[in-house]
DNA sequence: TTGAAAGCGCTAACAA
DNA sequence: TTGTTAGCGCTTTCAA
């Protein structure tokens, strides 16, 4: 079933029948329905390789998602839901989504791949900064758009969360509660939302003149495992603090049961705030106080920023793309029962 | 940089360039090696959808996945880790991943999509057995299978959990701690999964002389609010059980919160035990204990039944395939914190 | 407004 | 072992 019998049936060559189908002017309106009708009675589909290898642009996007720290066992929660939210936002643009793999580590795997598929676009997430393919790939010109990595290039961009001003707002929420003594499991240094979380920790801390004695800040990795140690950590300090900020929710969780544990009661011991907002937060108790990242519209912002890329390339191949600025959305705090008054 | 250009630059015919680059045996060790070296040097990717054009084959898997749930806000959580593992077991057999939407509802959407991108096979999860779009799917012959869906046609089959012996060791892990009164609360009645869970445990009920008292057996959706609901329910109830199967984790920590809010101590006044295995299970306190679903195996052994199906289609694309048994994983019980012995 | 024809980049049948 | 050639199904000039 392909465009030529759809064009024999309605009695027109097989250029008009492509013209009606893909909503050309030049065609008349009664050959149009004709057409139209004769290829929905037929279940006519076209086939998109071919379309594809004439137009040199396949409608569809290519996700690039790093899948070594799930092969090692953790969980990246929060890259899942990114996703869902991405491929919604993907569904609306009437765009398809390939998942990608990074088996090929060679350096311009990526943007091999990307050319291979005559992909539209790419989406990096949870992608290392320092991996050698995102060079290669910024030099090839491919419309890329990247989750919480600082991507600049003629037609590359990135969008995240505003994790400094998340990270302000959870020190006033536990300053604002009477905490002084505020501590900090951030997360692994070399990538940005963990920067920018502890600068944005320090910065207003010392803004309420609130100090952070030596020990106060431990570099975890996001991971559970990671929370539960630094909170060890902190429970054994000879002045412990009453307040922790985690920088993400998994070492929050884990934080929080490790107090538990030692017998503490939270909040009315230890105050435990994190950030991310995963399911697990409402799940566990007490109900995690966290700043809620809105991964619908995170995915939203992305696509927008790279279907707009998109369309201009296509308006004018060579032309100068106007600088991308980054698109940062603020978090929500969710107060619930991890956090309350600093003891006594 | 096509074919051409290798072929030209190789001083080789396309077609001696393509069957070096394809690794064809009729071409000669030093032609092959000289057009591979060009290739490399070149930086010679092939373009994939000439290559599907004429092949009629894409290397792609179709990956259907209903997000109305998602977009009405509940999670999924087991869908997302499935579709992890098996991105990843389809990494290792060398096929793309294209993420469908389910967006058009026409009947045969879903058969017209594999069509018209040359899908090699598909994937359904979280796919309602009722969808009108099923049937027209089975019969357009495209290697399929579900998860968790009885799914059987000449090219088609299903992968899931073995829930009924799933439920019996549920029944078998509280009855072996001195429950006697035990409750379900079920997953919803359409889906193979609820139905088998529930079978399973009524059976090994009977059959280890367990008698289940009128609303011990509560139907809910898999999600977090009814298993609240239905632990209300049970937790009114005159002579309330001390202990509670719930057909999903999420639904279980739910119960579990409400039973905690209620003043109730879990393990010790009602044990509580899920099936999945999500990470929340390990994250609550008390730890859920739970059927742990491999979503890594599963995803394999899909992958493996569908890679086999496909190859057995090339190999003769109009003979009869050996009927697909349904491979069903046995699931690990994880004894955490949230079962105990029986209370007096 | 329509049709004829070229060609997107590749594979594979056939011939040499 | 290699080359010539005919398409795969579609879009898009160009001419009518």
């Amino acid at each position: 079933m392909d465009i030529r019998e759809v064009a024999r049936t309605a009695g027109v060559s097989i250029a008009t029948a492509s013209r009606a189908l893909n909503d050309r002017a030049e065609v008349s309106p009664a050959t149009r329905q004709r057409v139209l009708e004769i290829a929905e009675r037929l279940g006519y589909q076209p086939n998109i390789s071919a379309r594809t290898l004439v137009r040199r642009r396949s409608d569809t996007v290519g996700l690039l998602w790093d899948s070594a720290p799930i092969r090692r066992g953790r969980s990246q929660r929060f890259l899942q839901d990114l996703l869902v939210g991405t491929k919604m936002a993907l569904d609306e643009a009437g765009l398809h989504l390939m998942l990608l793999s990074m088996r090929d580590q060679s350096r311009d795997a990526v943007a091999r791949q990307a050319r291979a598929h005559s992909l539209d676009g790419l989406i990096l997430m949870g992608v290392d900064p320092h991996t050698a393919a995102i060079e290669p790939l910024i030099d090839s010109g491919v419309p890329t758009l990247a989750f919480d990595l600082e991507l600049h290039g003629p037609a590359a961009s990135w969008v995240g969360s505003d994790n400094r001003a998340a990270a302000a707002s959870a020190v006033d929420h536990l300053a604002d509660l009477g905490h002084r003594r505020i501590a900090m499991i951030g997360g692994p240094a070399t990538m940005l939302p963990a920067q920018n979380r502890l600068l944005g920790f320090l910065e207003r801390m010392r803004q309420r003149g609130l100090e952070v004695p030596p020990g106060y800040v431990l570099e975890g990795d996001f991971f559970q495992d990671s929370g539960a140690g630094a909170m060890r950590g902190l429970l054994a300090l000879p002045e412990r603090p009453t307040a922790v900020f985690a920088a993400s929710d998994e070492m929050a969780i884990a934080a929080m049961g490790v107090a538990l544990d030692a017998g503490l009661s939270v909040p009315e011991d230890v105050s435990i705030i994190g950030i991310d907002d995963l399911e697990s937060a409402s799940l566990v108790r007490p109900a995690l106080t966290t700043l809620a990242q809105d991964h619908w519209a995170l995915g939203r912002a992305l696509v927008h920023c790279l279907a707009e890329i998109i369309e201009r390339r296509r308006a004018d191949p060579h032309g100068e793309l106007p600088a991308q600025l980054p698109v940062l959305l603020p978090t929500r705090l969710v107060i619930r029962d991890s956090t309350g008054p600093a003891p006594r």
